[in-house]
DNA sequence: CCTGTTCTCGACCGTTTGGTCAAACGGCAT
DNA sequence: ATGCCGTTTGACCAAACGGTCGAGAACAGG
């Protein structure tokens, strides 16, 4: 028996740049299409790239899509990690939503790249879901439970706490077309919201 | 000149049977896969029918899927219609917040389907947000701005107040899988959802 | 029963799709 | 120059796609 992992070289020059064109245009696309509705001449000319060449980079269309979404869970995940036991309890929460308003403003195409994802039942990530996202969120929600127990924010049913900060944040990336349609011109979805959500949480986690 | 339009006869039983069966099969399959990943052929599968069938029915896949969109936008605006002017504010809200919930409860794929439209950009329904969904938000913001001026219910931006109902509502239907991947086995979100959403706008809403 | 209309579908068509391949290109150490 | 290796692409392929067509099956009304 031999090694049957053949020795990775390290990546070229070359090869990084083009393998984040790829990737940058590649998310542009699927965000804005699904995966099937992405073509790999779409994202081969928004790479400025043939497509022949891409598949020089990536085995198939598919690999592109999930080194995005591997990539992309993690940053995701992030915000929440850095949720502090030891902090003040609203602040630490309210930190949480802003740094999720955030990433729906600096990251839209990653949050409609998610949210197709789940949408479609979550096909290639749902074991991430049930595994690494569950736990994260049981232990995070230990940590308001405990928090509610010594009666430094209201008792609510933390998993869903963490649904409404989610709904709440990613809601303004997802549907960023209609949130801009109902409020019309001359509006900044986000700002308006930041100051929302501050009230709208500040009210609800007080005990 | 003659009759541009020439006589629309009245459907037959079997054709409105059989496109009954086509719209629900199409919004099974369009609402699993977007627009784009579904084709006519799983269409016609599901249907029962073959796919020459579908086209004897209906033009063209496009319009398959504006049909479904288009009925489904009346049926989705229906509950925020419903909210009374006249009624008690925090009572009308609780139930336009149930109605949401309701309707995502009960009709996840219609949920799903406009999901999907509105994050490729709502391609097909944009003039709908734009002048029909704005106008009736615009006149039921009147409505919270004008009871939180009473002093009947907190003071807060009327849009962003609607599009949290929106968000927290449609996230259960939206992100379903995502939801029962936290939460694991033996949970009924939606029960849950029920009690978490009113406990929250009250909260929220008292002034 | 016959006759005209509605309905159904196998076979087919042109296009698009993800993916392959061999040939060519480019920089660079010898 | 030469040979080598990473890179690039035009040409091509099989499968899948939305849609068409014509011929036959099912259903009316008389």
């Amino acid at each position: 028996m031999e090694d049957e992992a053949p020795a990775e070289r390290p990546l070229t020059r070359i090869q990084q740049k083009n393998r984040q064109t790829i990737l940058a245009a590649a998310l542009e696309v699927f965000s804005q299409h699904g995966f099937r509705g992405a073509t790999l001449d779409q994202i081969a000319e928004v790479a400025g790239l043939s497509k022949p060449n891409l598949l020089y980079y990536f085995p198939s269309k598919e690999a592109i899509h999930v080194e995005l979404l591997s990539t992309l869970m993690d940053t995701w995940l992030d915000p929440l990690r850095a949720l502090d036991p030891e902090g003040d309890p609203v602040e630490e929460i309210l930190d949480y939503v802003r740094r999720k308003l955030e990433l729906s403003r600096d990251y839209p195409r990653e949050s409609r790249l998610f949210a197709n994802e789940i949408l479609q039942g979550a096909p290639r990530v749902s074991e991430v879901l049930e595994v690494e996202l569950k736990s994260l969120v049981d232990e995070k929600a230990a940590v308001l439970s405990h928090w509610a127990r010594a009666g430094r924010i209201a008792d609510l049913p933390p998993h869903h706490l963490i649904f409404s900060i989610w709904a709440l944040t990613q809601h303004y990336a997802d549907f960023d077309v209609q949130v801009r349609a109902v409020l019309g011109p001359g509006h900044d979805p986000y700002a308006e919201a930041d100051g929302f959500l501050d009230t709208l949480f500040r009210k609800l986690l007080a005990p």
